[in-house]
DNA sequence: ACGAGATTTAGACCAGTGGTCTAAATGCTC
DNA sequence: GAGCATTTAGACCACTGGTCTAAATCTCGT
C-alpha cells in the first residue's frame, strides 16, 4: 500500500511512548519557554537530534507538534470533569458541583507546571488556537453543556444567548488564573485561599440570573 | 549637533502630517488586514515607496510603527472619556455615568472600523501589546481610577484587590465586543439593542458588591 | 539469501521575515 | 562652493516554517 492515504499524524500515533516522548520532551520545553510563534522548530529539531524530513513526516506542520504535546500533557484531564454537575436539580447544588469541578482543575494546573504554561499559551496565541482548534471546541461544547444544565434548572441566567455566556465564562476563568498566576508570588497560602474563594464568586457574576439582585442600574 | 541623542520616534513627529500620512495609510491598511506579527514590514515599504533604510531613520521597530499608527486613529477619544462619572456620588448615578461613558466610546468604534480593528489586534497579539505598553498603562489606570471612584460610594465591590477588578473588566469589554463583532450580522437593529443593554449587565456583574444579592453559593 | 518495491530519512533549498550596515546622495551653513 | 551633518537606498544578515529530492533502510515474496 502507498502511504498517501496515511497521515503524518496517525504515523507519529504508531509510534511507542518512548519514542514519541524523544520528540515531546525537547517540543514541550521549547513550547513552554518561548510559546508558540515565538518557538523555534528548527531549535527542537536541533535540540531533539531529529532532521526536517523526519519532522514533517511525522507532522503536517508546527501546529501539529504543538497539538501532539498538548494532548500528552491533558492525558487525564478529562477524567476530572465527572457529570454530577449536570445532574444537579437545584441551583444551591449545581454551583456547589461547579465549584468543586474549578476546585479539582486548578489543583491539577498548579501540580502541572507545564500544562499551565502551554494552556496560557494557548489562551494568548491565536495561531496556537488554530491549530488546537478541535480540542477548544470540544472544551467550548463542554462549558456549553454545563451553562444549559445550570439555564434549565434555573441557576444560570437565560435572557442572554448561550455563546455570549460561554465566551464570557472562558475568558473569565483564564483572566482570574492569569492574575492568580501573576500575583502568586505576593500572596501567602491564607490570602490565596480566600480570594481564590471571593474570585470563584466572581466568575459565576455574570451567570447569575439578573433578578436575584436588585436592578438599580439605568 | 549630532543626531545621537535624537530618537526615530522625534524625527517621526516632526514630519508634517502629509508626510507621516505617507508611512501611516499603508501601515494601518496593512495591520488592519494582518494583524501585527502577520503584517510584513516590507509590504509596507513597498507600498508606501520608502526603503528600509528611510524607515529604520523613523522607526525603531515595527512595533513603533504600529504604535505610530494606533496613535494616529486614537486622537480624539481621549475627550470622550469625561470626568463626570468620577464625580458621581452615589451608586445609581455612578452606573449611569459608566452606561453613558460605554455607549460613547462603543459608538465611536461602530464609527471606526479600522480604529476597531487596530484595538482588536491590540487585544489578541501579545507582540502587539509589548509595542504599545504605555498606551495600554494609561488605559489600564483610566479603568482603574474609575473602579476606585465606585469602590469609594459602594457602587463597586471592594473585597477584591482593585487590580484583579480591572483585569476581569479589561478582558469582559474586549470579550463582549468581540462576541457582538463576530454576531453582529445575524442581528437586526432591535436585537442588538436590547442585547447590548443586557450585555452591559453581563460587564458590570462582577463589579456588583456580592451582598446585594442572596448568597445561595458555597 | 536476494532483489524489488515501498517507506523513512537527511539535509539542501526556498521564499519570506525583521533588522543592520555601508556608502552614496542630499541639505545646510559658512 | 567647500565641508560637514543628515538622510537615504538597498545589499546583506541570521533566521523562520516549509518543500523536495535523492539516498538509506526496511519489508517481504520468492
Amino acid at each position: 500500500m502507498t502511504d498517501s492515504d496515511i497521515t503524518p499524524r496517525k504515523r507519529f500515533h504508531a509510534l511507542d511512548a518512548r519514542e514519541r516522548a524523544r520528540w515531546l520532551d525537547p517540543a514541550e520545553a521549547e513550547f513552554c519557554a518561548h510559546g508558540f510563534e515565538n518557538a523555534s522548530l528548527n531549535r527542537i529539531l536541533k535540540q531533539a537530534g531529529m532532521s526536517k524530513g523526519r519532522s514533517y513526516h511525522y507532522f503536517a506542520d508546527k501546529g501539529e507538534l504543538f497539538r501532539a504535546t498538548l494532548d500528552r500533557r491533558m492525558a487525564g484531564i478529562a477524567e476530572l470533569c465527572d457529570a454530577a454537575v449536570l445532574a444537579a436539580k437545584e441551583p444551591g447544588l449545581f454551583w456547589q458541583e461547579v465549584a468543586a469541578l474549578g476546585a479539582r482543575l486548578t489543583a491539577a494546573l498548579q501540580k502541572d507546571e507545564r500544562l499551565a504554561a502551554l494552556i496560557r499559551t494557548l489562551h494568548q496565541e491565536r495561531a496556537a488556537q488554530q491549530a488546537c482548534a478541535v480540542q477548544l471546541d470540544v472544551f467550548r461544547a463542554r462549558v456549553e453543556a454545563l451553562l444549559t444544565a445550570g439555564q434549565a434548572i434555573g441557576a444560570v441566567r437565560g435572557d442572554l444567548p448561550t455563546s455570549l455566556l460561554v465566551a464570557v465564562t472562558l475568558q473569565l476563568i483564564v483572566t482570574v488564573d492569569h492574575w492568580f498566576a501573576d500575583h502568586a508570588a505576593a500572596l501567602d497560602m491564607a490570602q490565596e485561599q480566600l480570594l481564590s474563594r471571593q474570585a470563584f464568586g466572581l466568575l459565576i457574576a455574570p451567570l447569575i440570573p439578573p433578578s436575584q439582585f436588585g436592578d438599580d442600574l439605568p
